[in-house]
DNA sequence: TATGAATGAGACTTCATTCAT
DNA sequence: AATGAATGAAGTCTCATTCAT
């Protein structure tokens, strides 16, 4: 076994763990268990368990935003581009739970407190594709004048919601339902 | 110092500490200590840890709804009834930030995991007004033809959102904000 | 058993293990159950090791002083003032033997890395007998000009030095030897 | 890089790093990056962290005999021979502070708990200068009829804590120091 | 009912030592 | 001979819960 697959396995038992339990029901002794390891050799590729979070943190980031650019066209119409990003985001929640849940819960912990949950795509890479989307939306008049922020609430709070429920199995999102969604998202920060 | 002062300075400690300080900065004895209670007389008053927290959340569920509820009329147009409640839920969660942040916390752990966010008004003592305007908005075609789920998503997701926002600091919300904010979560369900 | 009775258990416990095994093989769980408590009963008394460490050096301390200000009359002449307390500090180490070996780890640790050795004698209560005693010394020419911490240590260090074999079993020393030594010392410190 | 030149890399990062942090934060892993090896080569040398530890001490303890014993004259009076002996050890500790610092740091732990501070310079190999002339300075009646420990006490503790408090910088010991100092050790020996 | 000292399981982390390469 | 990743026992400390008063 390489370096970095024992890396590898540690990183994924504690994004399993941690996903279905939480932060606190995730002793470093479990995630040392179920990545088939010693208790001491998470340290010697972590140094501590908020390295390791904010670790597991920014490789989802990452993911999430290659997948999402994946395919993403800057040349479109701002509502085609609206709707590529917000499916695409939805459908990459709804294949990867795991990856959801553990975005949530770090959003909603003392570890991600500081970042928005808005950020979520791209930011760290330098330009925000969904704040350039808005902003040029915006000066061309077809997204309504009101504080980014409230952008990003209208279009993707549910959107966030919607994938929660889909992971607590409340409800089934198929195919139709990610796109009228994606529609009736559009027209909360449509200007009209 | 009767019965239910002594089980609401606890009550109304553990709202306090566990907003502030979140769930797992919140120990028993710091909570009895700010309650001015003995440590053991919590047990008195809940069997265990979970329990108190689960009966704070239903607590200010009750609040909640209470207070939307107030100056609501049925008799008023589907429109002019959502944002009436919506603007309601917003201010009040404006108003009352530590009630605010100690749902947020209740939602995203494990205590309520099982509840639904948007279950919030009141759906587990029975009615639910807010399921009842949108069947009633559905039925008018005045409300898109969607999972309840979803309208509910789309609806009160970004109310909830905002409200963070705000209470982190982030926004300074202001009246014509929400009632824009209203308007805008009107026209995702809406039906056109 | 009262409170003060429990806490006195920890600290002889604490004291007899450390002075015989060292600092870094007294485990607090071994104290406890020395002491007879729990594990977390220590941390009822005492916030963490250190604090435990640093309050047996000082209930020392306190004994040490007040033993050998016992009897003490500053109105004799230097020369038996200075006799009385070298042998009075040195029959308290050999009848102490204990308390000499935890002062000595401590003084030789990082807990009491500030403090001087020689700075054993009722310093922190105000005035240090001993350092008046010396400046008297000088004063009257009956000590040598040198800077006071030369005369601490070539008064004290061969008492600390002989309660050290003593404890560790090398000599036997009997009232003749405390004599003859105090005398040497302070032939060491006087001014001929 | 030779067997030997391994061995002496590992030797004196082991001295750097125990010296100026003590035994209990100078872990093996650190002494093996500092000297340049992989931490398990330090096993080939020696068997393991006490074995070590232990060789150190016993470098030293020849370096410092063969020092001291450097330019000393058997056929001086032995006064002469005292002074020069006494001067020569306290400017050795003066100008190797990090040597000092760790015999002390030995001598105040378990590994050294045996050994006592007077065998210092060459006793365990067989001649021990200093015991041959208290032994002389005896039977001459020129040096105190006491046990060999306590004219070792008198001479040369106040020498070992000179050396700590210069090397802590509480004192800057000049040369008139030392052999004021060194003098009036002589005189607590001196048979008078 | 009320108390709060006492408990001990369990969390995170360190580090001497081993062993496959 | 040399390496350094891997190990896991052991250390300090926290805190939900109990129980004698």
């Amino acid at each position: 076994m390489k370096h970095t697959d024992k890396r590898n396995e540690i990183l994924s038992a504690a994004l399993e763990i941690i996903s279905e339990q939480g932060f606190h029901k995730a002793p470093m002794s479990m995630i040392a268990n179920k990545a088939g390891v010693g208790a001491g050799t998470i340290y010697i590729y972590f140094e501590n368990k908020d390295v390791l979070i904010n670790e597991i943190y920014r490789e989802l980031e990452k993911k999430v935003a290659a997948t999402v650019q994946e395919g993403y066209s800057a040349s479109q119409p701002i509502r085609e581009k609206f709707i590529y990003l917000w499916t695409a985001l939805l459908r990459y929640f709804i294949k990867n739970p795991l990856h959801f849940r553990y975005i949530e819960q770090y959003h909603n912990s003392p570890y991600g407190a500081s970042l928005r949950r808005d950020k979520l795509m791209g930011k760290t890479e330098g330009s925000n594709i969904l704040e350039e989307l808005f902003k040029e939306g915006v000066s061309q008049q077809a997204v309504k004048d009101i504080p980014i922020v409230m952008l990003f609430a209208l279009a993707f709070a549910p959107l966030l919601s919607l994938a929660r429920d889909h992971t607590l199995g409340l409800i089934k999102i198929e195919d139709a339902h990610v796109m009228r969604a994606a529609e009736a998202c559009w027209e909360a920060v449509e200007n009209k």
